[in-house]
DNA sequence: TCGCCTGCCTACCGGGCGGTCAACAAGTGA
DNA sequence: TCACTTGTTGACCGCCCGGTAGGCAGGCGA
């Protein structure tokens, strides 16, 4: 053999900074959590999609269950975030307005980041214990109530009918969490317009009168 | 731990008829993919739950994935069954009562077969390869178009407004495939309670008038 | 120059996975 | 009685899983 011991193929990463590499193996983890789901996604896919080995993973991230918590709490925050944004240019004596703004950011936003909100929204099917999942959970009801909120301010005001208010919210986050199941990004409609053909589906009835 | 930690014990399995235990197993399976999903469920844990051995299993089922497809095929053709004989019964110059039957029934299935009906509601979120799952998805269009077929005759016949019948089955079939997501069997009201107020809320509208 | 911290590697571990196999107990029909 | 079928068992296989140990290159501050 060489003079030279252990020479085994130098200078292999090419050694990000850190914060860039925790970001590039989060954006991996959500597309193949969300292609296979979490169990049917092993740690040496997530790493051979980043270009770098298992155990280097876990120098970012303390386990499996850590990823799949980053994953989820970051798309929820940025969810929640850019809800809040979108509401904030709204009147507040608007609240249809305020809905309609909610409904189209949200449907954008699934649809901008499809993988990651197949992820968030598979976790929460079978979620029974609570310990580790109650940031989760949190976080998923704060976005929740966000449409929750303005939707009981508009039956107050009397621009939506008298209806249960959880109800309704429960009705739209159905079809706004379902939409990635069967829309096609390159199909005729975008997300956002589809959204807001089923939200006017919802406020004026489909009942010929 | 305990002394007899399952010595020989002769004669554990109580010989079923083979039909009775091949339904046993389904039921098994079931359950525990609706908990743990597919990935994440070990056939060892299916045997167990049924008083049984892994090796046993293949004397039924070829293989894991044999078992996924009886659970999706079993829960699909019964809802297409239920749905068919919920239909027959109302006439056909009434699709608008024909929708509401099609609603309540489909409503009260997945209730009562919340484990399946998760099951098979999930294995279609990542389903991009046809060949093994054609089958599959060939039952989830039949069943689709139950209710594709209604909505379009009620449009055509002049009971429901001039709206894309796919986008208005789309927006049904979601909030009834969401309602395990969030309904509590011990809740004050029943699934089928809840799926026909959406249906009055989608028919009527939510808007104030 | 030296020491340290960051980011990553190779090598390895125990264990649980899906799946196979030969054998066998119990019923059944001739 | 005996052969055959049905349903089951325990032992076993190879693989791949999540996770760990220890070492090393290179940049950076003193």
């Amino acid at each position: 053999m060489s003079d030279d011991d252990v020479p085994p193929q130098k200078s292999p990463g090419p050694k990000m900074p850190g914060k860039r590499r925790k970001a590039q193996i989060l954006g991996a983890a959500t597309e193949l959590f969300a292609e296979a789901g979490y169990e049917g996604t092993s740690l040496r896919a997530v790493a051979e999609k980043c270009g770098m080995t298992k155990a280097a993973l876990y120098y970012h991230y303390d386990d499996k269950e850590a990823l799949l918590k980053a994953v989820v709490e970051y798309r929820l925050t940025r969810m929640i975030e850019k809800l809040t944004d979108a509401v904030e240019g709204v009147p507040q004596d608007d609240p249809l307005a305020r809905i309609r703004a909610l409904v189209g950011t949200c449907a954008r936003h699934i649809d901008e980041e499809r993988a990651g909100w197949v992820v968030s929204s598979r976790i929460f099917w079978s979620i029974e214990q609570a310990s580790d999942k109650a940031a989760m959970i949190a976080l998923r009801d704060r976005f929740e109530n966000l449409f929750r909120t303005e939707i009981a301010r508009a039956i107050q005001a009397g621009q939506l009918a008298d209806v249960d208010a959880g109800m309704l919210t429960r009705m739209i986050l159905s079809w706004l969490n379902y939409l990635p199941r069967w829309h096609r990004v390159d199909g005729p409609k975008s997300a956002e317009e589809v959204a807001m053909e089923f939200l006017g589906m919802t406020l004026h009835g489909v009942e010929a009168r």
